[in-house]
DNA sequence: CCTTATTGATAGTATTACCATCGCAGTAAC
DNA sequence: GTTACTGCGATGGTAATACTATCAATAAGG
């Protein structure tokens, strides 16, 4: 657990101009834009208001990203390497793929994420805006460019490696990343629901822990891959 | 089918200013936001664009919506609205749920939904917004405050309705309301992920009818409640 | 024919989303 | 100790967006 190894986070080099952990500055622009994003959400955040709160300028934020848009990719790319880099963690030396997936479920759904690897980073946060605001990352009309531009390869590598999984436990089942990323998407919709929009679940929201969305998740994945 | 009497599509009246549905012009803004929002995107739609394409001024659409995201929820709701009244028509007089929740995936999915009834609105257009742009709707700092204002009762109405369904058919199952707006949620996610990013699924679009994504979504929700 | 409601035209403001330029401080190089 | 480079802050500017206000023309209703 408390090895001296780092290890990296991977983001796609198209989404910055200049790579913002190399440097004091960038560093501060990650950890305060999460903040940020987070409290204000993303159609209210502008570079303006997080210049100010870091006490920089707009036209430093723009030395490192282009534009918003790309921020956001880049913070939700973050977390989808990481997510990754958790599930080779937490699923490592388990064989059986059912306790794998059972493990994939508690780490998409666990509210409390805190990593001393990344101090800068603020996981919980950063959950919140992956459940409010990710899906606005590819729901525009330059999805296709930006996916040929490689800027969902996290996501994708995570669908992947979810659905080796599914794969292991079921190896003739018709739907493993399809299932996965219903998985993902409905992790997401259903803690959104059952904290804004109750009545589009049963599902809700009182405890702190994996609580009744993983519960609802188990039930969902298992009940179909279990002949 | 070919009856007189017109149905009447319910939306919030605290979602606009003026009745767009009581004017030439208001049916025009409605009519041509639909085609304009599916051709350009939401965040690259403006009420100046608007204007110029009916020929009309920024001021005079402003007294109809307050603003773009209001255009928007009223849009999706309509579609809401619409959606519940093709289910009851289409499930009318069949006693089965499970033929119910059939018919059901299958309005959910068809590509092609042009409805006589509602000359000003193309709804192959509106199901395209839907797909792309309804999240948008309720993934806001707002939505707590226009839940309030009822801005998502056709969503919860339809997903009550559905629910229902699912209760007549496995009336000990756990979770009617959260798989119904899964499945909801699903069935746009999986489209958008079958035409923008497919390596998050196995299901294609090549074909115009309901196609491989209704065959996911029929196999998920019927493995799930056959015992 | 008069009243009222509806629209178009015009103008104006605040904010957003940028870009360009300049100069300074620190560092590293010779 | 000068040179050169980088990173950053400061300033200023532009075009577009998201509105609001005012007024005149006109169409519709009584």
């Amino acid at each position: 657990m408390a090895s001296i190894a780092t290890i990296q986070i991977n983001v796609n080099e198209k989404l910055f101009l200049r790579n913002p952990e190399h440097t004091e500055l960038g560093r501060n622009i990650i950890s305060n834009s999460i903040i940020l994003i987070e409290k204000i959400g993303f159609e209210n955040f502008t570079f303006k208001k997080l210049a100010a709160e870091i006490k920089s300028t707009e036209a430093s934020i723009y030395r490192y990203f282009e534009n918003k848009h790309k921020l956001l990719i880049y913070l939700v790319s973050w977390y989808w390497s990481w997510m990754e880099y958790q599930v080779d963690f937490q699923t490592n030396n388990i064989e059986d793929p059912e306790k794998k997936l059972d493990i994939v479920i508690d780490i998409l759904t666990q509210t409390s994420r805190f990593d001393p690897q990344f101090l800068h980073i603020n996981e919980d946060a950063l959950y919140r805006i992956v459940i409010d605001e990710s899906a606005k990352a590819y729901l525009t009309k330059d999805v296709d460019a930006d996916n040929k531009e490689g800027f969902f390869l996290g996501y994708k590598s995570l669908c992947r490696k979810l659905a080796g999984f599914v794969i292991e436990m079921k190896p003739d089942f018709k739907y493993p990343r399809g299932l996965m990323s219903t998985l993902i998407e409905a992790s997401h919709h259903q803690k959104f629901f059952s904290e804004h929009l109750p009545s589009l679940t049963e599902v809700s929201e009182s405890e702190g822990g994996s609580g009744e969305v993983s519960e609802y998740l188990r039930y969902l994945i298992f009940q179909l891959l279990k002949n």
